[in-house]
RNA sequence: GGCGCGUUCGUCUAGUGGCUUAGGACGCCGCCCUCUCAAGGCGGAGACCACGGGUUCGAAUCCCGUACGCGCUACCA
């Protein structure tokens, strides 16, 4: 066991969509195994039918491939524990159900949903502390059940848990955690549709599949004394458990659909980097115990370690998630952020086809610290694809004066004498007119950012002349001459 | 209700008994740089470490209690 290499796992229900609480867990699995060299298992715990979604098992997995989560063994790659499906592994938990049987450590149950129901509200009328089954078809005698059995009757097969059992476990993140087996249900292990209830199923599977170390939600605390009842009664070795902190809303409740995006899904179509988001998940309830907050993959597996996981929940920060993306965005080679412009562009519907690559590439040079987002390319400067149509009116009012137009007609007229004019060469015509008109450069800078942009943000002005070219350039300054002044 | 887990700036967090007048980051504010906007640099506001008791020469750090929050309490995972 110690010298063997960990081996962990995923395990979601396939629901629709990777939640992002999800994604953090399946990433502390995948950190935990690729920081020791283990094996990361992808399992699919289908195993409840009411909630079966066509189509979640693609979308779950397409969505960890996009993170950069590729699971070692799972479905469609297999492995030599298979099959990953839980639907498919049906007769191993009847097995085990029917040994536990045999060892008198479960018992089949004939209760109806009726009788439960009735049960319940009895024990919630009598104020008993916490509503239990009564064992009632533990005390069947052997004919009963067969006669039962034989005439099939519907039947579930409950855990028989002892009363007044101390159960203790060591949690890698919480430390000791003690449960008194008085406050533990007789747990159905196999559903009367003959699917096994998630308790059984996870821990025949993770004993089968030689799971190594259970890191999962804290959701699944509570019943941990029900798995480590059943590892004792099969007579098998635990897996080390930790159980991570929850996601939160900003209102502190458990991060859900309501309040935000939920799915990665809905991160990757709002133009988020898978970079930035595995990043900020990661930070979600772990450090490595210093300042360092910008991680790349490798650096986040070549830190990660269980026990500097955090005990409390977090809520999930959209402000830092954008920091995060613009800090990524920015360390890109500008090549990569040329073929993500081409995509958002086709996605803007913008024909982008126009625009060479050099061109393109120009634009990134000098957005580039101007932008959080890809689409911001577009949406930020916009002027670099399409000449203004309007002028945004706050600038006009300030810097729009009534000699304006003059002034600029002569800077276009010196512009217009330029032969393939460099940044340097605008810079120092304007500078020339600007004496010439005995007035500051700003007089002509700022009339001059808008009417080439229409507005009076974005790279420095010369910047911009030089990428849209002369023709442009003085085309942009004659139309603006004619637009604003007549407005 | 019962059981379990948690509680350091608005948020993510550092802190594992003296180095702490509690550090960093995001966000916010100001200054510098500057043709604008960013980026960057510098600075500021912001946490009586949930509260109350102990233990100790000394506690955010250890113990107990309380409060609050969250999770579980299904033939869901």
């Amino acid at each position: 066991m110690i010298s063997e290499k960990p081996r962990v796992r995923f395990a979601p229900s396939p629901t629709g969509y990777l939640h992002v609480g999800g994604l953090r867990t399946a990433l502390y699995n995948y950190l935990f195994a690729k920081h020791n060299d283990g094996k990361f298992v992808l399992r699919i715990e289908d195993t409840d039918r009411n909630r079966y979604v066509e189509g979640a098992v693609e979308n779950l997995i397409e969505s960890l491939k996009w993170c950069g989560l590729e699971y070692d063994e799972g479905p469609n790659i297999g492995g030599q524990f298979g099959p990953y499906m839980q639907s498919q592994r049906l007769d191993l938990y009847k097995k085990y159900a029917a040994d536990l049987i045999a060892n008198g450590k479960a018992y089949y149950c004939f209760c109806t949903p009726e009788r439960l129901e009735k049960l319940r509200e009895e024990q919630q009328r009598q104020k008993l502390p916490q509503a239990k089954y009564d064992k009632h078809c533990l005390h069947l005698n052997k004919e009963e059940i067969e006669e039962n059995l034989s005439k099939g009757v519907p039947h579930v097969v409950r855990l028989d848990v002892e009363a007044n059992k101390k159960i203790i476990f060591n949690d890698v993140v919480r430390g000791q955690v003690e449960f008194n087996s008085s406050n533990v249900d007789d747990q159905v292990l196999i559903k009367s549709d003959g699917y096994p209830t998630y308790h059984l199923a996870n821990v025949v599977d993770d004993h089968l599949m030689k799971i190594t170390h259970v890191i999962r939600g804290e959701e699944w605390l509570s019943s941990t004394p029900k798995h480590v009842l059943l590892y004792d009664f099969f007579d098998w070795e635990k897996p080390i458990f930790a159980h991570l902190p929850l996601l939160l809303n900003p209102d502190r409740s458990k991060l859900s659909k309501r309040q935000g995006d939920v799915a990665v899904e809905d991160y990757r179509i709002k133009g988020f980097l898978k970079e930035a988001l595995i990043n900020f998940v990661a930070l979600l309830g772990w450090n490595a115990g210093d300042d360092k907050e910008f991680y790349y993959m490798n650096e986040l597996i070549e830190n990660f370690s269980l026990e500097r996981v955090n005990k409390s929940g977090a809520v999930f920060d959209l402000e830092k998630l954008n920091w995060l993306n613009a800090e990524h965005l920015r360390k890109k080679p500008n090549t990569d952020i040329l073929q993500m412009i081409k995509e958002e562009g086709k996605k803007l519907n913008i024909d982008y086809q126009n625009f060479s690559d050099d061109y393109l590439l120009r634009i990134i040079s000098v957005m580039k610290e101007r932008v959080s987002f890809v689409n911001e390319y577009f949406t930020k400067s916009f002027f670099f694809f399409e000449a203004p149509q309007t002028y945004e009116q706050a600038a006009i009012e300030k810097n729009w004066k009534s000699e304006t137009p003059e002034q600029l007609n002569k800077l276009h007229n010196a512009f217009a004498s330029l032969a393939n004019p460099l940044k340097e060469d605008y810079e120092n015509t304007l500078a020339k007119v600007a004496e010439e008109l005995n007035i500051g450069k700003g007089k002509l800078i700022h009339p001059l950012r808008l009417a080439v942009s229409g507005m009076s943000a974005g790279p420095g002005v010369f910047d911009i002349l030089f990428i849209l070219g002369k023709d442009e350039t003085i085309k942009r300054i004659r139309a603006a001459i004619d637009k604003i002044g007549k407005s």
